[in-house]
Formats: C-alpha cells, structure tokens, sequence
DNA sequence: GATGAATGAGGGTTCATTCAT
DNA sequence: GATGAATGAACCCTCATTCAT
C-alpha cells in the first residue's frame, strides 16, 4: 500500500526555482512539467493556469517565510529585541532562499501598498501583523516613541521588505552586511524613545550564523 | 530649410505611457507605433529594437525627475533643509507624474543596489549623488551622526524610492500624506545628532500645494 | 438480488440537454460525466467514445419522437386526416422537446437525404415510412394528385423536419404558428387533386392546446 | 510596375474549399496558409482569426450566390417565370459550386430563420428579398393565390436553401433531378391561382443545361 | 522617411482517451 | 463499477523583427 504522495510541495518548489531564474515569462509551463517529470497536460490537473501557479507558489513560500519569522520573534518578549529579532530572521531567511528573493525582485507588485490589487493581501496582511503588534507593544511600554502605529507599521514593512530584497545575494555579501547594519540602526535610532537609547547597544548579534 | 521637428520628445511619452499603463510585454511596438501615427516599420526608423526603446524612455524620464529635484536643492544650504526639500521635490514630482511612477513600479529593477546589472547606473549614480552630498555636509556641519555616509546613502536613496513610487497615486492621498511624513518624521529623527533635535520641528511644511 | 438500474435512460437525457447547449464540440466528455455525478473514466464504462455517445443519444430521441407521430397517426384513416395528424403531432412533439430540437439544428448531418452517409439511417427510414404510406394511400384512394410517391416523401420529410427545427423555439410563437399554418396550407394545395379541394377546409385544427 | 493584386479572392477560394472538405473543425489555420504558400503569420495580417475567416468567407459565397441569382430573375418579367428561373438559377449555381454547398451543409445555422443570431442576416435578407418581390408581384397580377407573402416568403426561402444544398452532389444526379422537379411542381401548384393553373404546363425547362 | 507585407518561433490550453488500483 | 491521474496530440494566436518598394 503506497502513500498517497502530495505532489504540491514539490511542485511549489520546481515551480519558484524556474521563476526565480527565468522570471514570469520565459518560464514554460513545459518547463516546470519537465522539472517535476510530468507532462504538460498532467501539470494542468493541478493547476488551473500558467497565472494560477504562479501566484499559488509565491503564496506558498511567502507564508513559509512569514511561519518562520513569527516563530523567532514568539520566543522574545521585550519590544526592541523582537524588532531586532524579526528583522534578522527575516534577514536570515531570505539570504538562504534565493529563489524566493529573486522572485519577488522580478515582481514588485507581491508587496503593494494597497490591499485592493494585492493578489497576496492575506499573507501581507498577517505579516505586517506582526511588525505592528511589536511597535504597538513598544508604544505601551514607552521603549518606542509615540507614533502613528499603523503609518509606520506600513511603512516599515514595505521599506524592510524591499531592502531585503534588494540587497541579498547580489554584490559582495560584506557590503551587504554593513548596508543592513546601517538601515537597522537607523531605524531603531528612530523609534526609540529619547530615555531608552541605551537599547541601542547591540544586544542580538546582528548575524548570528 | 524646414524645421527637422524632433520626434524623440513625443516618442518618449507616447512610449512611457503604453509601458506604465500595459506593462513592458503587453505594450506592442504596434501600439507605441500607433499612438503616433506611424507604422510599426518605421518606428523601427527611429528605435532599435522595443527593449532599447524601453530603456531609453525610462532613461529620459528618470533624468528629468533627476533635474528637478537637483535644482530645488540648490537652493537650500542647510543640510537639514537641503534633506527636506529633497524628499519633499522628489515626492511633488512623481505626485504628478503618474506614468512614470507606474512604470517604475511594473519594473523594480530600475533601481537595484548593485551597479553591475543596473541598466540606468549613470542617472541612479547621479540622483544618489545628490543625497550623498546632502548627508556628508550634514556629517561634516555636525548637525548629522557621525555614519557611514556611503552605506546610508545607498539605504535611503533605495528606501526613499521605493516608497514614493508604491504610495503615490494609490489608496486616498491623505493616508500617502500620513504616511509619507511619518516616515520622514521617522529618517530624520535616526539621521540628527542628539544635539540637534529641535530641528525636529518641520520649517519647511511637507506639503507646499 | 438488487434492481440494477439501467443508467441509460439519465444518460441519454444528460447527454442530449448538453449537445443541445454547446454544440458537440463544445460539450465535454467531463461535462456529461459531471450531469450524472460520475467521473469521466467511469463514463467510459458505458460507452465507448465520445462520438457514440452523440449517436446513441440522438438515435434514442429521433426514435420516441417517430413512436409518438406514428401512435398519432395511427389513430385516423383519410389520409388527408393523416397528413394533417403527423404534420401537427410532430410539431407537438418538437415543441415541447426544445433539446433534441436544439441538438438537431446544429447538425444537420441528421437528416441527410443520402442513405449512404446517414448515420441515423434506420431510424429515418422508419420515420419516412409513415410519410411514405400515407401518401400512398391518398394516391390510390385519389384524394391526393397521381405522384411520385417517393420523390414528394423524400421532399416533404426532408422539408418539414428542417421546417420544424427551424422554426419552433424561436422568435415569438405567435408568429411561428402563422408559419406552419402557411406551410401547410400550401403544402396541402399542392397534394390535393383538383377535384377534392375542399378538404382545404380545415378538418382538424391546426392548435389542438 | 507590379499591379497590387488583392489576396482576398484567392483567400476565399482556399478557405472555403478547405472548410467544404473538413469541416470548421477540422480545418487548420496553417492549412489554410499553406495552401495560399504563406505562413500562419502572414495569414493573420489578412483576417483577425479564425472564426472571421470562416464568416467572411460564407459571406463572400453567399453573396455571389446571390447575385447570380438576381442576375438571372432581373431578365424575366411574369412572376411564374421569374419563380421558375429562380428555383433553376439557384440550383444551377449550387450544382456547381460544391464547396459552398458543404459548407453549408455541415453548418445549418447558416440559414436561420431568426435574424437575431444570424451571423450572415444582411447578405440573407437580401437573398429572400429577391423572392419576396416575386411573390408579392405574383399575389398583385393575381397569378399567385392572394397569401401572406411575409411568411410564405420566409417558408419557401429556407425550404429551398435546404432542399438545395441537402440533394445536390450526392446520390445520383438523376434521382436529385426527380426531386427537384417534383418538389418545384408541388410548390407551384400550391401558389398559383386556381385559374391560371394552365401555367404548371412547364415553360422554361427544368435542366438547362 | 514611410509603408505594407511577410516571417517564424514559440507558448498556453484543451480534451479525448487510457489504465492501474 | 468507480476513480484519480496521466498522456499526448493538436491548434490558435501573438509579435518582434525584417525588408523591398
């Protein structure tokens, strides 16, 4: 009796590897049904379309990504280590899944500002959950200044977002770890209350690996 | 002797606005050709191929964003002054610009933080030279942290670009208005020395309209 | 010991109602396997391919649509009574079997005049007959003109089938009606042998409802 | 100096034949392009796909159908005769062109009687025009029985377009001349006027050719 | 400068049919 | 009897690019 095997997984991953290289269009649907030894045909019984694919795996991996950092930032309790938390492993987890980053480098539309045309709002959507739950608890404490928590939720989410993007993977890696170091500490100079600036002693190491 | 009427100037914006309107492939050379009247043989007369014609016209259009911006800048000398007026000539601009913020965000390439594959690194060279400037005179007067200018050039400059081009034209104008000053509120209050902080308070208004 | 259901009869209907909606082409083996909630392999099972299922419908509804005119027919004995009878009955019937009615306007392959190529060929032979006979009878009873028997049947059957088909379901009824009343009358004039005409005058109405 | 030649008429004839000989179907757009040595390509710069091929190219036949027919009618003056030369000349040019009598033979709804959903309802109306004159002409000299022109008009309109299309080029040519003779004299004997019924003494002759 | 016509290389989708379980 | 999966063969249509005139 064999087990019925989930084809998804695999077809999630053949399919993010072929985007990530070739981008959208110069990705066949032959292509991915190659990868995953199947026919065309056979790769139409599980998806509906070329577009449908697509967005399924991005879908698929952004809520991987989201998972993991979520579980990080859990396991801290005071607001200003889980921003440094949740920004390094959101750092770490896309400098090892290159695919994924290269995906979203090809498609700025996966991170829109407006939830009207964002074919990921829900995934978004319980990101940014977790960014603004932490400044919102930083408010209460008076670790974090007293801001607009949605504005700079927003704002911060999609800044994050694509500078991580961008700046993994490509040039020497050396750079990009100053260039991180930087944006981090700025921010965090930003939102700190003036009587809590000590924070900014590093705690976390920034790169843990 | 007739006048030779250049055709580039029309050429460019018929162009730019088929691509921020349909996107790079679903634009047609037959489109663009048609928009001005001309078949699609001889707009080949005047553009190599469609991936050069994309190129230039986003070339053109960035260059003239570039040049506003500079030009308001000269005319501050305080860095803090200079840095606000930046943001806010740069955001004016591509308020009313909408077809070339549209491109821009169909294309996240155009701004890549690595030069080696970037296809408009002379203009981004020259548009982050103004903010670099702005920084290292800020560094120098003292009324800015001592930073590693080049890193957070480089930050800002992406940050700040990505931000205006995914908040404008989008969701109500108030909620981009909100959004856009907190996030200015949020870079200038990590950029200022400690000393300098009364300079907090906005002189310049965010919203000159 | 179970009653097997004979699933033919649900079959038949499922099949003939999608023909008659999208055209042969258009209906999938899916389609029709999804009417009966059962899967396109399962099917298979009761029928060999597409294109026999199509025939095997269609030769199952031409059949009860030729018992019902011939059950009708039998009813009277003037042949002029018999004209009128089948001429209204099968009309009676078509219009209340919009789908086999639908299904034959868009092949109309199914009444073919050349026995060759008739894939129904046994079916409308049988249906021809009771055409046939009636004639025959008016000829040598003298109420109809001395013709040629078998050439009017051809015409007459071939005619009034498209006739119906055509006709019925369509535009306003009302009008439909003025139609067929006109067609027959006109057919009936041309039968007639001079010295029997006034059996023009309408024996059996046309609209028994 | 090349003339240009106009590619439609050969396109035409290459369609149709195709169309005639495998069906909508069946038929290819590359067929059709190779048969006119082009490629698929080039094929498209002359029509906008393949479904409007196929209508213009029905239109263009039935149009010169048509005309034919008009042409021949136009010479006649007494209704008797022009209904005659009608019937001939339409069966005559139907003989003849085989292609366009399968084609319409494989796709009834070429001839509907609702001008709602009649892709060809111009070049149709046009074409029963031509019979309507003649009935109401017939009706006004008396010669013809005083009927409802509309509706016999539409009636023996597409009785006809069936019949022709049903009977000619299969079978054998000496049963289809049978058929047709008697079909013509039973709708004639129908029309006429009980007075001038000296006229079903056959004055153009069946055949003429 | 300008045009119409031609080319050719794809790529996405659909579906009838089969078959092991 | 029934199912889910797999196959494979078509076919339509798009478009960047070229070029003779």
């Amino acid at each position: 009796m064999t087990i019925k095997t989930n084809k998804y997984p695999d077809l999630y991953q053949a399919s993010l590897e072929l985007f990530a290289n070739f981008g959208y269009k110069k990705t066949t649907v032959e292509d991915v049904a190659g990868k995953l030894d199947m026919t065309k045909g056979n790769l139409y019984f599980y998806v509906k379309n070329k577009k449908q694919l697509y967005e399924q795996t991005i879908n698929h991996a952004l809520t991987q990504w989201k998972d993991h950092v979520k579980k990080a930032v859990d396991k801290k309790s005071d607001p200003v280590e889980k921003f440094r938390i949740m920004a390094i492993s959101a750092k770490g987890y896309i400098e090892k899944n290159d695919p994924l980053r290269r995906v979203i480098m090809n498609d700025p539309k996966i991170f829109t500002l407006s939830p009207t045309e964002d074919r990921f709002a829900e995934t978004n959507q319980a990101a940014m959950t977790i960014l603004g739950d932490i400044l919102k608890q930083g408010v209460e404490e008076k670790c974090f200044y007293p801001m607009d928590v949605d504005q700079v939720t927003t704002y911060l989410f999609s800044v994050y977002m694509m500078f991580l993007i961008k700046t993994y993977g490509r040039a020497n890696p050396r750079s990009a770890k100053k260039l991180f170091a930087a944006a981090l500490e700025l921010n965090l100079r930003g939102l700190l209350a003036k009587t809590n600036e000590e924070n900014l002693v590093n705690k976390t190491p920034v790169n843990p690996n």
